[in-house]
DNA sequence: ACTATAACGGAACCATCATTCCGGTTGTCA
DNA sequence: TGACAACCGGAATGATGGTTCCGTTATAGT
């Protein structure tokens, strides 16, 4: 979350308790997001936040705009945790692997983060989210390293990613069963080029 | 969709205007939810069926009892084809996996079909759908006997499938990308106690 | 044909929310 | 310390969409 979420130049530093109720919008409005989901009132926010909307308005001006910012920051800590296993030496398939478990696991904490995963909304946010971070490129590196030792299926396709991500979303706010979701899913993506009966 | 949606036990019959028009509306209401999912309007629902909406709430007191009925009706096709499946003497994979897929054709079809699967409503159709068909119960048959062949991994559970259903439901209106899903997931629900590596 | 009644249509109603407005505060700078 | 812009709060506004109401019309039985 930089400063500039308004994006504006900045021609004057925020005022004082500019500053502070803008933190606490954020912390309330990441608090609500993540507990109620994207159905969440911007009245509540602010009640949450101590603040009126007009306040809450003046520094996110639509909803969306809010909601966007939150989720971009969780992706980017999404993209950090890529980034790290990219460095990582160890298996390859578990790097690959543990980040889409790393995801999970903060989008089940999120019922916002997993609403836009899985709905319409997210055909809006794609483009720009994943541009912004490099969230995508990061995993199709790992996905390809983890081809390349064999450990992944040949034919699993960057593009089958979200799709992951996706299904994951809807199944986690009906189910405590993510934790099967990813497991099936992510045998799925195994290699599997052992042939095992006569077909 | 049997006669008594209203679960009336039926002190009168309908008049014949209203058995036409009853049907008007369910056709039209097929139609709409369909292309355009949950979020089309009764009105527009009514228009199309070229009725007023007044009619419309006489014949079904709530949306959602008109989005119920139609539901059912789905999946009730669905069970049907589980039952066919159960019927099919050739390998018990693929008449599992065919089920699945079969159900997967349809949702693409249906965008409400496709939302009820993925969001929220569901847990309040579930219990009352997977009750009057008995798809469920089909389809861990169906399982089991794939599992007893040795074709599916023994510890597929038939609680998965209804995760499976919910994150096809989510894929679906975002990609056209559900077939790629399906091959994942059911790869995932193969037999693969075959070890591969040294782990 | 005639009436009692079931069924119609669609305007009006109401609840829910995002968003806007503006009189009142507060921080900042001289 | 005073003045002025930057900020604030929250009532009011407007749009959307499900649901209800009621005067009108079609049907079934005589």
């Amino acid at each position: 979350m930089t400063t500039s979420d308004t994006a504006t130049g900045d021609p004057r530093p925020l005022r004082a308790d500019a500053v502070r109720n803008r933190a606490k919008i954020v912390e309330a409005a990441k608090a609500a997001f993540s507990e109620r989901g994207l159905e969440t009132q911007m009245e509540d926010i602010a009640r949450r936040a101590g603040v009126g909307v007009g306040t809450l308005y003046r520094h996110f001006p639509t909803k969306d705009a809010l909601v966007r910012a939150l989720i971009v920051d969780k992706m980017e800590r999404m993209a950090e945790h890529a980034k790290a296993a990219m460095k990582d030496d160890g298996d390859p398939w578990e790097a690959f692997a543990g980040v889409l478990r790393k995801g999970a696991e903060q989008t089940v904490r999120d019922r916002a983060l997993a609403q836009v995963f899985s709905s319409q909304p997210q055909e809006a946010y794609r483009t720009a989210l994943e541009d912004e971070t490099e969230l995508a490129a990061r995993m199709a590196w790992l996905l390809r390293r983890a081809q390349d030792a064999g450990l992944a299926r040949p034919d699993a396709d960057p593009a089958d990613i979200p799709i992951v991500m996706c299904g994951l979303g809807a199944v986690i706010h009906n189910e405590r069963n993510w934790e099967r979701y990813l497991a099936l899913m992510l045998d799925g993506f195994r290699n599997t080029t052992v042939e095992r009966l006569p077909e």
